[in-house]
DNA sequence: GCTTGACCTGGCCACCTGGCCAAGTTAGGT
DNA sequence: ACCTAACTTGGCCAGGTGGCCAGGTCAAGC
């Protein structure tokens, strides 16, 4: 079996980095199971299965921890999941389809996205790390530039408006219906919102000159 | 001055209520100032004025202080800002104006925004508050459907999709945007996006019928 | 004045937190 | 075989946490 967090290598000498990942990974697993707050030094490297004097050997600070996981880790890939575009079909159609393919990937893990959330909040608090969420948020935004220019090749058309201003219109949307759906949990509701606002931004897509 | 947090009131016989209320408010202001993290039982009685020990004749446990702040306390007046209506222009710019409006009430308070979203992703995790959170967004869209019902009564329009469905989609959008802007604070960005949600959300109203 | 019950409080508790460190262990170069 | 520098670890610390409670205080009713 082996599982994570009962498990206690008997020593290995490690390079830091490679221990510095082992423990934002960890952190990212309790994160996700039991909550932000949960997430001490003690339940990380316990969840690693390290000694707790492992931590600040490997950070500084917990600040830093923070920092190493809004940095590298934290990444939805959007990507990863792409949807079949039909250059045939209508815009509207093929903009549903992408929006449904993003839809996936937060339902198929939620606890994600509260933690991106929280960390977001937190980072925001702590001067140090203040500037992350806005860095974050500014790369998540070139992603979904690239996955609209993609996504627009494939099925011919171009922005009306441009597509960094599409892009953060998309993003908007998303992250709306993913707020309101960790609150009311209506899978339904969820869908046809997005649906809806897929039809509606078709309206700034058009066959391309 | 009588600053709040220094002021120590001699003693006085209080109705258990009264003083709920006043360790609720003391606990939104520290929220708002510090962060949740930071609203420990004795950073409450301090802001509040009040010994440790009142805490815990007024509250059985801390989670019944959340619980009592997310059913009451937070409220979001979204009439408080109502925009003037002129009947005669164009769906798109009364939206617009609509949409301002709210936005005004965000930025006015912003860390508003962030003890709710917060505070939100807290009672989530907590088995006893888990509901709130779906309560808490029923009521939200409830009054987001009634003032939009009042907005069409005045701009003499309705609804292509009904209220209830118009609240849903002006809601995601609304917290879509506000969540980005906590993270990037691009006043221009998120205004902008407002304004063409508006526009594109106006395709979806009709002059009553 | 006295009784009663609601209200008030300082101090205590067990537990947990992030951070630190001296002493020990390992691996690689010479 | 030895040295050195990187790595590892358990234990310790000061401070903070939510929660509890015995004993004190108050105001109202008689």
């Amino acid at each position: 079996m082996e599982s994570a967090g009962t498990a206690r290598s008997p020593r290995k000498n490690l390079p830091v980095e490679a221990r510095r990942e082992l423990l934002t990974q960890a952190a990212l697993r309790v994160m996700k199971r039991d909550g932000v707050g949960a997430a001490t030094t003690r339940a990380i490297c316990a969840e690693a299965g390290m000694p707790h004097g492992a931590f600040h050997y490997c950070f500084r600070s917990k600040r830093e921890l923070y920092a190493a996981l809004l940095t590298t880790d934290i990444d939805v890939d959007l990507s990863a999941v792409w949807p079949e575009v039909d250059p045939g079909a209508p815009p509207a159609d093929n903009l549903r389809t992408l929006f449904r393919a993003y839809w996936e990937t937060v339902v198929a893990d939620p606890d994600a996205q509260r933690v991106l959330t929280d960390l977001t909040g937190l980072a925001l608090r702590e001067p140090e790390l203040s500037g992350l969420p806005a860095w974050e948020h500014r790369s998540y935004l070139e992603r979904t530039a690239e996955n609209l220019d993609r996504f627009a090749a494939e099925a011919h058309v171009e922005y009306a408006r441009g597509t960094a201003e599409m892009a953060e219109m998309v993003l908007t949307v998303f992250s709306g219906a993913t707020t309101l759906w960790l609150s009311h949990r209506d899978d339904d509701a969820a869908r046809e919102t997005l649906d809806r606002y897929a039809v509606l931004l078709a309206g700034l897509v058009r066959p391309r000159s």
